[in-house]
DNA sequence: CATGAATGAGCTTTCATTCAT
DNA sequence: CATGAATGAAAGCTCATTCAT
């Protein structure tokens, strides 16, 4: 594997570990036993490091989105636990770099926070519109605020990068499954 | 005020917008007009001020939890809509704090991290206690899973602090409303 | 003596010596026996250093200027020549900082520059003005271009920095009345 | 043009614009579209190169001053004004290399300095040949110190590389005839 | 109570230089 | 001839912390 990737992974797990501030560049190098320079031979500032994994990820996630929206297989409740089951499925997959990505946004320079933010925001309204069509197609409630039901939505799926261990009890899948039930049917008795 | 409780507000506002690595105890004073000395006399170290502010805050919200707990007169709708409405209301009334509780606990020390860890995981389960009493009451659903949903709900709201402007167009009330009947509810039609 | 004064001189000396961008602030503080803390707890910066170096030096030049100027005692010759020997004697007394004066300007951020080079050009600007009262006494030729004359003048003296030694056989006092013969009555036989 | 030739003069107007210790081997190579290893192909260190470009340029001003003085038609007034006629036209024709020449001398090694040193003493002593032959002739004054008038031609003539812009108002040969003019005549009325 | 001087460890970054290809 | 990857030493600077007064 080439040295950049190897920083970058490296990078994300000593993030995730001690937080952006907390590693500093010779931790990074010194796991991956090269130099500083070699650092600074890839990357032009460890800003822009953090940049990369940023963008990296959200453009994943915007590329998975596409696909689920795409299928015109699905209607709009399936697209929803589609949606769902790619958060949280993150986490088992790429764990690291979720925890990263909810956290360490403030380290980004004015300029890149509002690039990252823009396609945060896009998949945001991505998933809105998910809402909006399965209201107006009957599947959803009509008394919707799509949006705020999102924000609902994003909350609980994105809070468990806080506390969720796909290697524990719960499996992702069971996760998701509880998740999307209670959300499509309420607690209420 | 005295000097030790202008600290800690100047600190949490500062925290917040530049998070707590990027502020130093020099931007602390300065903001201040004192100076260091001053600030060593009142705190053994930032790490101390910092739990400081965790403890204090995740107290108050105990505090106020014990007392939606302890009153007879609600039900366990009642309770669970005064816990998210403290959640979400807490914004208003603190909203910095609260965004420097739910990001910077990762700069304590391991057994302030524990300390902190440990009355925030009272909160959860005082919390997911008021839905298996729900339960059993009846007023909730047999089949929940009284941790998951807890998560859920905590995640809803917590997240909020990401977002959630208490100065814009939706009031912290018809917040609460809306996520109450949510996830009361469902979506589903 | 204070610490800020002995940075200060210490740095004139190793300025000199080595040039401003291969002395490091190490280089300084080891001089001195202090550490790199002590030198940022008096500076901003190390080009901040170089600003008080060149407004110090400039600062004293004009007020020096000004006391022969406003000597009403004097001719114009007279005003010239003391002027001469200012500039001249500065090595003597102040042999480092003028290298450093004349060298290093370029070190110094845009708007610093401009600072110092406004009071350069204010000094200079009251030798022409010294020609140009000669001219109207008739104490100097009627024909003289009184600006060339002034920057041939600054560039005698000036120049002299990258060659006199003030403990060599030529005496400041000998140079000076050599130069302001040569410059009064020519070469020409 | 070759290669080699193409760095000397990319480094040329970088050491001048931004001195010769904030010119970085990047810069240099960046402008001219190669990379590191090409330049080192060419010179062994940075200093080699400065070394190369101050060689030159003493060299070619030597060779000028070789024919002013060995022309045999010449009386030593007009010996004297060719020469400075050589150093103000040089600023006209290699503006640049005269101010890298006249400032980074002290980046180079202990050994290139003097052998640079030994190269302008050897002009400096070629000129103050011409005022002594002049005093001789009785072309010039017979109480002339020769070495210190010297000294002041070459401050006059060099200092002007600070200030003299030969795209401004005064052209180069009415700076050179003023200060001829002023040289051989003085000021006095 | 509070100050201001001083510390020292660590930080991000730069850069001349080397070298296998 | 030329490249691109890698080095390593050093640079400027920050900052939590200490302590005599």
């Amino acid at each position: 594997m080439n040295v950049k990737k190897k920083i970058v992974e490296q990078s994300i797990q000593l993030f995730e570990m001690k937080g952006f501030s907390e590693t500093s560049i010779q931790d990074i190098v010194e796991a991956l036993g090269v130099t500083k320079g070699t650092f600074y031979y890839y990357f032009d500032s460890k800003e822009q490091l953090l940049k990369d994994i940023h963008l990296t990820y959200i453009d994943d996630l915007l590329k998975l989105q596409e696909q689920i929206i795409g299928n015109s297989d699905m209607n709009y409740k399936t697209k929803l636990f589609e949606t769902v089951k790619l958060l949280i499925t993150q986490i088992k997959v790429t764990g690291r770099p979720a925890r990263v990505f909810h956290r360490e946004m403030m380290h980004l320079k004015p300029e890149s926070v509002s690039m990252v933010k823009q396609k945060r925001k896009m998949f945001r309204l991505n998933m809105q519109k998910i809402i909006e069509s399965g209201i107006e197609s009957g599947e959803f409630r009509k008394d919707l605020r799509a949006d705020l039901v999102t924000f609902a939505i994003l909350g609980m799926c994105n809070w468990s990068y806080n506390w969720f261990d796909p290697n524990g009890p719960v499996t992702d899948e069971e996760l998701v499954k509880t998740y999307m039930e209670t959300l499509l049917n309420g607690i209420s008795s």
